[in-house]
DNA sequence: CAGATGTTCATGCATTTGCATGTATCGAGG
DNA sequence: CCTCGATACATGCAAATGCATGAACATCTG
């Protein structure tokens, strides 16, 4: 073998995202279409499924924003934005008077799992097919791998 | 066992396209914020670099458009930022009157390069630390099943 | 405790995005 | 050839986004 040094490594890791990266890119597309994000935007509905799994139901905007790919300005209006259809309440936080703290609504909590609904249907249809039990575990291994060591914080 | 039925196919589909999401997000997070995306957004990016890769030169906007998660009329005003930078040309199609057809120019490709660079050393560093060469060239295989089940349009 | 520094969230403003629509071209029938 | 529906791209306009900044609070340091 010849001087191929380190360029293989990078090579490769570069191929790896590419193709992560474009995979998500056509399952996105095939989700947007559907008719579950007719009337909330995917970035809406990825607050509100946020929300629904966090244990204590309260959440801080700041770690929302940890979990969600926009940035905080753009976070905090979103945010605005679902309070005032009723989706999620604020609350400043008891234990550090710049934090604010999100809950779902009844409602906001009602549409999510109505949306959630659907949009599982739309995910299965896109992944089952392509993958088996085996390949799905394997991958959703490989992929919290690469994020718990990316640093993602969990939720609390 | 229970009556599990068919829930747990599509729960298992739903928690591995969660899983790809999530590393995704928590991977570009990262990689936006790199010096590399300092003038040029990575939408602008994805499309130098796709272009850089197509063998012919030249892409029509509408297969562009597959590639990228981007509306329609999004790209056609990216298109035309780019093309007022110098960054790429225009043309029409020579077989298809409504088509327009898209090169890098050589101010573009050296620019796509520079960036390039840049970008396969801050992907290395997130994703050599992260996997094995082996989950790697795995994780790739995964995301390429899945890409081409869900149907990604191969470029010309 | 006072001051300096950092963190959290909101807001003004310019840019980017998407939806709806318009224009031009293509392709299939009659 | 002509009409009809479909496709490719551009554009008006409202909405969403990000950057820079500001205000309020927290934390650290001496």
């Amino acid at each position: 073998m010849a001087a191929e040094g380190k360029e293989a490594p990078s090579r490769l890791a570069a191929e790896t995202w590419e193709s992560l990266f474009r995979a998500q890119v056509a399952v996105m597309r095939k989700l947007q279409a559907g008719k579950a994000f007719k009337n909330v935007a995917i970035n809406e509905y990825d607050v509100l499924f946020t929300l629904s799994r966090c244990p204590s139901g309260w959440l801080r905007l700041n770690e929302l924003n940890d979990h969600v790919l926009l940035s905080q300005s753009s976070l905090s209006r979103l945010v605005e934005r679902l309070e005032k259809r009723g989706l999620v309440v604020r609350q400043p936080a008891p234990d550090d008077g710049r934090g604010v703290l999100l809950k779902l609504t009844e409602e906001g909590a009602a549409l999510q799992k109505e949306i959630g609904r659907e949009h599982v249907r739309d995910i299965s249809s896109l992944v089952v097919p392509a993958l088996t039990a085996a390949e799905q575990k394997e991958l959703q291994r490989l992929t919290d791998k690469l994020r718990n060591s990316v640093g993602a914080k969990p939720l609390k």
